[in-house]
DNA sequence: AATCATAATATCGTGTGCGATACTATCGTA
DNA sequence: TACGATAGTATCGCACACGATATTATGATT
């Protein structure tokens, strides 16, 4: 006897989704903004990144931003052909590449204030459930890498 | 008088990083149960779309996903290849393509609950902490479609 | 010192996202 | 009924993400 079919949910129920798409909300709203500068998004998350330190390996930026270097080399490589930032291996340990900004580069951080006030202006939120709001969905991203590294040592 | 460097968040405060991280989180978790059903996560997304309601067009799939035609066309494409819906174009109105499911795409909606029930085992949220959650994120997201769309008012 | 395992980065191929553009069909208006 | 405007979809190019693999450097073991 077949089972009655089980009930599923609307896309925009997904909590997936709604972070899937909230995520590209985002993307289009740093558009604009961006482009004055010349960055895409990923580009501009790096930058900050570097803003808060820089001199740093590619493998520790990816840790940063969970990215690899098959996505991050390239990215790398266009901020370096902006003069951004500088490649360069390290002489204790060959295998590592330091990633530096440039002057450019650090000049840039001065226009950063004035896009995040642009990005907390759209989100329209008040500043108390906006900071919240990035506390509860860090707290779910954590257990989702906490099951993603869980299902990697099942296999 | 050059004016002290404002202060920056550590990029990890960013509520845009944090939706942005978790998005790719769900992602790599949605990974492996997908790989078994021969669907990658926008492809699963989309399927859902379909489950809740087949023979529409692809503007209308797309306005459910937040997605243009540029994006979604090549993917249905894959889907249809994979025998999982058809596209054909409208009688009444030869601009339109309305995807419909297959029997055999139809049919894997019967996997979904157990990669659904994954996924929130994954979360490991209380289910009132996640329905908030997501919530929440909608919200944040409509705010932010709100401001891109008096963006390009203003353009 | 030779060899093998491991680490750090780079390269390649596939699948999205998306701005810009093209193409065909429908509609509105003279 | 032409004809310009608009709508719906498709195509193209670029920039991510990421699994798989390659490459070079370091470390470990014999």
């Amino acid at each position: 006897m077949p089972q009655a079919a089980e009930a599923l949910p609307e896309l925009d129920d997904f909590l997936c989704f709604a972070v899937y798409s909230t995520g590209f909300a985002f993307n289009r709203i740093y558009c604009k903004p961006l482009g004055k500068l010349g960055l895409t998004y990923p580009q501009f998350l790096v930058m900050v990144a570097l803003w808060g330190e820089s001199g740093v390996t590619v493998g520790a930026l990816g840790e940063k931003l969970s990215l690899a270097t098959n996505t991050l080399t390239p990215l790398l490589k266009r901020l370096e052909a902006m003069d951004l930032l500088a490649r360069r291996r390290s002489r204790e340990d060959e295998r590592r590449v330091i990633v530096t900004l440039t002057e450019k580069g650090a000049a840039m951080r001065a226009q950063a204030g004035e896009i995040l006030r642009c990005i907390f202006a759209a989100a329209d939120l008040p500043a108390e459930a906006f900071a919240k709001l990035t506390r509860d969905i860090k707290a779910l991203r954590s257990n989702l890498e906490r099951a993603a590294e869980a299902q990697i040592a099942r296999a």
